[in-house]
RNA sequence: CGGGGCGUAGCGCAGCCCGGCAAGCGCGUCUGCUUUGGGAGCAGAAGGUCGGAGGUUCAAAUCCUCUCGCCCCGACCA
C-alpha cells in the first residue's frame, strides 16, 4: 500500500509534494535545486506544449533554437537586464581544461543572444516582422526549490519577435497574452486574470510586462505566463535596425513572452484534491482508464472481450489505457488512477457483461455521485461527451472558486483581511510606496492591473489618494 | 547567506540522551497457496560499508572533531 497523501487542509505544500511524487510526475534530482521530470509528468508537459505550440503556429510563429551559452558581454549590454539577472546566473569559466577568455552564462532567458542574431538577420522593413519561438531549458540560480514552480533548471518556451512599429509590437505582446489566456481556460481549465504588471514587478529591461494570474487551491496567486513589450530597449542595445520605405534607418520594436513547466504546477494546484491529481481531459496523458474485473478465467475471457469492444469503439480519438494487471485488486487500481488524476474510469465486470453496459466514474466527482451506468451500444459518444463535460465543469468549478475568494476591499483593514483569504481587487494610486507597505504588512504583492477595469474606482486603499485603476493584491508563489 | 532539521535495507522510520547480546519495525520486492465490484490474507525468503574521514574506548549507529549532502523556514525569483 502507498503512503497516504497529506490532506490539503493540514499542510498544502506537503500535499503538493506528496501528490507530485506519488503520482510519479517528478522526483528530486541528486543535484540541489534540480528535478527529474518522470514520464507521466513529461507526458503532461508534452500536452501543454502541443496546445501552446498549435496556437503559436496559428498566429504565424515559427520554432527555432538558439545556444545554451551566452557570452557574458551580451548579458551586460542592457543595463536593467544585467541588474535583474546577474544575481541568478550560472557562469561557465572553464572549458576543455582551460580558463575561457570570456565567461559564458548559461542562458537564464534568451533576449540577448536572439537580439544579437536579429541584428544580423534584419536589414529591411521587408524582413519584418520576425516571429520566432523556442522550446528550451534555462537556468536561474534559485536559492529555494519547489517542484515545477521553482527549480534551478526549468523548461519553457520563449517567443521573441521584432516589429517595424510600436503599435505592432504592442499588439503582438497582447495577442500572445491572449493566447495564454485562451490556453489556460480551454485546455488547462484554469480561469486567469490577464493584466499589466506594476513598475516593480516588471521584467528587467521591459517597457511594459503583462501576465496571467491564476488562483491555486490554497487561494494564493500563481503567475502562469508573461508577455513583455520592450519598446526599442533591446533593439538599441543590440543594434537591431532596418531601413524603412523611405530609406531611413530605424530601430525595431521587440517583444518576448513565455510559459514554463510552472504551468504543470498550476494544473496540479488548481484542480487537485486530497485523493491526488485531477487532470483536465484535454491535457491528461491518459483520458480514460479501463479497469476490468473478474474472478475466474471464464469471466476474464468474457470481460476482456467487452474491454476490446470498448477499445475499438473509442478508437484513436481517446487516450485510453487498459489496466489488466493481475497483481492488483480493483480497489487498489481505483485509488491509483484517482491519484494520477485520470479524468474518467470505466469499470467492466461480469455483471456489466451480462447487462451490455459499463460503469463510468468521474474523477472530478469522487465516490458514488460520479458513478453511472452506460449502455455499451453508444459508448463512444457517451465517453466523448462526458470528457467534454468534465473539461467544462472543471473550468466552471475553478471560476466559481476564484470568484468566491476574490474581494473588493475599500479600506486598508479589509484589504488585510482580503489577502488572508484570497485575491483583493482594490483601487491603487500606482505608487511604489503603497505596494511596499502592503508587502511589508501582509506579504501580498500586486499581481497585475487587470484589463477588466470598473471605471471610476475611488481612492487608493493604502494611502487614500485618488486611484485610477484597480489592482490585484495577493500572496503569490 | 541567516535560522532550524535530517542522513540507519529500494522507500518511510525506531534505536542515539544513558556505548555492550544478533541492528529492529512498517511498506515495497521475491516464492507459494487462497483472493479480486473501493488500497486482499496467510506462510516463507532475500535485502545493511548505520552519509564519509579521523579520534576516545576492551567495545561506537550511539560520545568527540572535521567533512559532504539533502530538506524545511526567511531574503531573491518564471
Amino acid at each position: 500500500m502507498r503512503e497516504k497523501i497529506t490532506p490539503r487542509s493540514q499542510d498544502y505544500s506537503e500535499w503538493y509534494t506528496d501528490v507530485i511524487r506519488q503520482a510519479q510526475l517528478a522526483d528530486y534530482a541528486p543535484v540541489r535545486g534540480c528535478m527529474v521530470i518522470r514520464p507521466y509528468g513529461f507526458s503532461l508537459w508534452e500536452n501543454v506544449k502541443e496546445g501552446l505550440d498549435r496556437r503559436f503556429k496559428e498566429t504565424g510563429h515559427e520554432n527555432a533554437c538558439f545556444p545554451l551559452f551566452i557570452p557574458m558581454s551580451f548579458i551586460e549590454k542592457e543595463s536593467e537586464h544585467v541588474e535583474g539577472f546577474k544575481p541568478e546566473l550560472a557562469v561557465v569559466t572553464h572549458g576543455g581544461g582551460k580558463k575561457l577568455e570570456e565567461p559564458l552564462a548559461v542562458r537564464p532567458t534568451s533576449e540577448t543572444i536572439i537580439g544579437h542574431m536579429y541584428s544580423q538577420w534584419i536589414q529591411s522593413y521587408r524582413d519584418l516582422p520576425v516571429l520566432i519561438n523556442q522550446w528550451a531549458n534555462v537556468v536561474r540560480w534559485e536559492l529555494r526549490t519547489r517542484l515545477f514552480l521553482r527549480t534551478m533548471e526549468f523548461f519553457w518556451q520563449e517567443g521573441h519577435t521584432a516589429h517595424a512599429t510600436s503599435e505592432e509590437a504592442h499588439e503582438e505582446t497582447l495577442r500572445m497574452l491572449d493566447v495564454y489566456t485562451d490556453f489556460a481556460a480551454n485546455d488547462a481549465a484554469i480561469p486567469v486574470i490577464p493584466g499589466r504588471k506594476s513598475e516593480s514587478e516588471k521584467f528587467p529591461g521591459a517597457e511594459a510586462s503583462y501576465s496571467i494570474e491564476a488562483m491555486m487551491g490554497d487561494k494564493r496567486a500563481l503567475q502562469s505566463g508573461t508577455s513583455h513589450y520592450f519598446g526599442q530597449n533591446f533593439a538599441k542595445a543590440f543594434d537591431i535596425q532596418y531601413q524603412d520605405e523611405n530609406g531611413v534607418q530605424q530601430f525595431c520594436w521587440t517583444t518576448s513572452w513565455g510559459v514554463s513547466t510552472r504551468m504543470v504546477g498550476a494544473i496540479i494546484m488548481a484542480h487537485g484534491d486530497d485523493q491526488g491529481l485531477i487532470l483536465p481531459p484535454r491535457l491528461a496523458p491518459i483520458q480514460v482508464v479501463v479497469v476490468p474485473i473478474w474472478k475466474t478465467d471464464i469471466e476474464k475471457c468474457e470481460v476482456m472481450g467487452t474491454v476490446d469492444r470498448v477499445k475499438t469503439a473509442l478508437g484513436d480519438g481517446v487516450r485510453l489505457k487498459v489496466d489488466d494487471r493481475d497483481e492488483y485488486s480493483p480497489g487498489w487500481k481505483f485509488n491509483e488512477w484517482e491519484l494520477k488524476g485520470v479524468p474518467l474510469r470505466i469499470e467492466i465486470g461480469p455483471r456489466d457483461v451480462q447487462n451490455a453496459q459499463v460503469v463510468l466514474a468521474r474523477r472530478d466527482q469522487p465516490g458514488r455521485e460520479g458513478k453511472s451506468f452506460a449502455p455499451l451500444a453508444d459508448i463512444s459518444d457517451t465517453v466523448t461527451n462526458l470528457l467534454n463535460q468534465i473539461q467544462r465543469d472543471l473550468l466552471v468549478r475553478n471560476t466559481e472558486f476564484r470568484n468566491e475568494h476574490t474581494y473588493e476591499p475599500r479600506d486598508y483593514d479589509s484589504l488585510r483581511d482580503a489577502v488572508d483569504q484570497g485575491f483583493a481587487r482594490a483601487p491603487w494610486c500606482g505608487g511604489g510606496a503603497c505596494e511596499e507597505k502592503v508587502k511589508a504588512d501582509t506579504k501580498a504583492t500586486t499581481r497585475c492591473i487587470p484589463f477588466d477595469q470598473p471605471g471610476n474606482c475611488g481612492k487608493c486603499v493604502v494611502c487614500g489618494n485618488p486611484a485610477e485603476e484597480v489592482v490585484i493584491f495577493a500572496r503569490a508563489y
